[in-house]
Formats: C-alpha cells, sequence, structure tokens
DNA sequence: ATAAATCATACTAAATTACTAGGAATTGAA
DNA sequence: TTCAATTCCTAGTAATTTAGTATGATTTAT
C-alpha cells in the first residue's frame, strides 16, 4: 500500500507553487529545479491538478501556474485526490459511493468494517490539513536554513527540514 | 494507493479461521472453499502469519490452522502487518524508524507533516479494532442470513452481510 | 499404504508505475 | 516578425509489482 509519486511528487509542486507564486505564475521549469522532478512528469501531474480545478494557468512567456483559491480554502485532500483517485485503500459496495464493483462472497460482513475504519481515517486526515499551513511551515523552514548556514548548523537543520 | 490480495483476502481467511477453530483446527480446503480463494495462493498467506506468531498449525490429515493466540489479543493492524508489511504510504527519513532512505530534496519540510498524519490514521485505525469484535460481527450475520433465507428476506440481508 | 494436509520454492502473465519523447499551440519581448 | 519560453496533449516503454499457478516434499491420522 504505497503513495505513488503522482501524490507524493504532485502535493510537493502544489505547496511550491503556493510558496511562490505571490507575484508571478510559478513556471514548470524553476519548480523542477526546487523539486528535482522532471518538467514533463511535472505537466502530467499539473494536468490534473488543473482539471480539478485548483490550479490556474497561463501560457506562453513568463506564463506559470497560481493557485485557483486561496491556500487556507484547499485541502491536502482535494490536492491528493486530484492526483490520485479516491483515497480508499479498499473500495468494495457499500463502502465508497463511486463502487461500480459487485461482491458475492459468502458469509460475513466483517472484513467491511475494517476497509470503512481505515478509508475514512485516511480521508479524515487529508481532509483537515490545509496547504496555507504547509506553506507557513515551508517558508519557516527555509528561514532556518538560511539562520542555520550563518550559525554553522547546517546538519542539525537539514534533517529538520528535509523533504519528501 | 490500493491494499492488494494479501491484505483483503488474508484479513478475511484469519476471520474464518478464528470463526470456525473452536473445536478444531481449520483447514485451507475449508477456508478456500468458504471465502473463494484458491489453496496454493492462501498456503503463501498463512506463511506469513504463521511467521508473525499469529497461527500454529498442525501437519498432517484433520490438520490445519488455529489462533496462536484469543481473537481479543489480536488486532487487525497485527494481521495486516504481517500480511502487507508496514502500513505506511509514505516512507521517508524522519517519519518511520525502518527507513533507510535518504532524503536530500531542498527547501522546505511541509510534506512530511502529512505523510506522517496519514501513517499514523491508518495505523491508529487498524490497531483500535480486534478480530474478536469481527468474529461476532461473522457470527450475527451468518445467523442474520439463516433467518433471512426463512423470512424470505435474502436480497436485503445479502447486501447487509456482503464480504470482501 | 493412502489420503489429507501443511510447507517450500520457483515461475509467469497481467497490470501498474514512473517516467521519457515529440510535437503543437500560445504568448511576451527583441 | 521572429524567437524563446512556456503550457498543452498524446503516445510509448522499461521496470516493477501484483496476483496468482505449479510442483513437489514432508507430515500425520486412519
Amino acid at each position: 500500500m504505497k503513495l505513488s509519486t503522482k501524490g507524493r511528487y504532485g502535493l510537493r509542486a502544489f505547496i511550491d507553487i503556493a510558496v511562490y507564486s505571490k507575484d508571478e505564475p510559478v513556471s514548470l521549469a524553476n519548480v523542477a529545479k526546487r523539486q528535482d522532478i522532471s518538467i514533463s512528469y511535472l505537466e502530467q501531474l499539473m494536468a490534473k491538478l488543473k482539471k480539478a480545478g485548483l490550479t490556474k494557468s497561463t501560457r506562453g512567456a513568463n506564463g506559470g501556474y497560481v493557485l485557483a483559491r486561496p491556500a487556507a480554502q484547499i485541502s491536502v485532500g482535494d490536492v491528493l485526490r486530484a492526483l490520485e483517485g479516491d483515497l480508499t485503500p479498499v473500495d468494495c459496495p457499500g463502502i465508497t459511493d463511486t463502487s461500480t464493483q459487485h461482491c458475492d462472497v459468502e458469509g460475513g460482513c466483517a472484513s467491511k468494517i475494517v476497509w470503512k475504519k481505515i478509508n475514512d481515517s485516511i480521508n479524515e486526515a487529508v481532509d483537515n490539513i490545509y496547504i496555507e499551513e504547509l506553506v507557513e511551515e515551508t517558508r519557516k523552514c527555509n528561514q532556518n536554513q538560511e539562520e542555520g548556514l550563518i550559525n554553522h548548523e547546517e546538519i542539525n537543520l537539514s534533517r529538520q527540514c528535509s523533504n519528501h
């Protein structure tokens, strides 16, 4: 049960755009440089985010991406679901509304209870973190790193602020 | 992000053994019949569960599997981790103790907050459901289904009690 | 002896992931 | 007008993972 690079890279890219798009749109070339993800792959991730209405883009020179809404109004769940599809490790009838599967195993309804709790707990978790919080955290860490370089405390701080 | 058949089938098989092993060990042939999973695949799942100390087996004719501890002392988390490995959709340094990965992406520590919350919420969910509860639920449903057949309410009840 | 069962290991087809590649369309600036 | 920077769109592909099957050895009750 792994979150794919779509979700992992995509959230990082989204936060990056949120952090750097205050004045002007952020180009994927810049995101790629900062996050060490290929432009080509980023394009695919951005297509999903845009289709979900989470980003707006301007084409051509000096173009790029900005958030479609304030970061305080976009949850991590919004972003991850746009990238990964449903965040439901188990999809079986009666658990998700979208399930098209049919289930006809004999005997018992027990494991369904488990799948529902897992699904609900994940969605509850990601729906209660907003991008704004992560933007602030990123700014705080970037600042710490600058101070750290002055104070020769790179090792501690880079560990504290490592990303993924 | 999907839970594999190892986890899905394996938990069902484990519950099945818990339900039917009151008097004698449960053979995989019987589990296979009831749960519609091949014996050969079940053998692989049981190897993991046994290695984790969750089941005991007796070989030879009339052999089979029983739980190694009372169902009230085995959590769903124990079972799923035995089958799937760590239930951590994102494994990155500083989040899990077992992580051997190194992370050197520049700038920011934000997404790590998210991954930790997701991992914690899943594990908290599965560690607070015990097999005993699922055994009782299974018994309740099996009984309902029998009554349902008598009362000609098969459709409703089979929906209510469907498994997966 | 035989049949029923676990145990152990190797193999494989299908699906998914994680990208890369190539080019078309748009836009600001020289 | 031309050029470079950019998003947009689609196809392809190598590597990995999944979801099993297959085969045979070993153990044990009858």
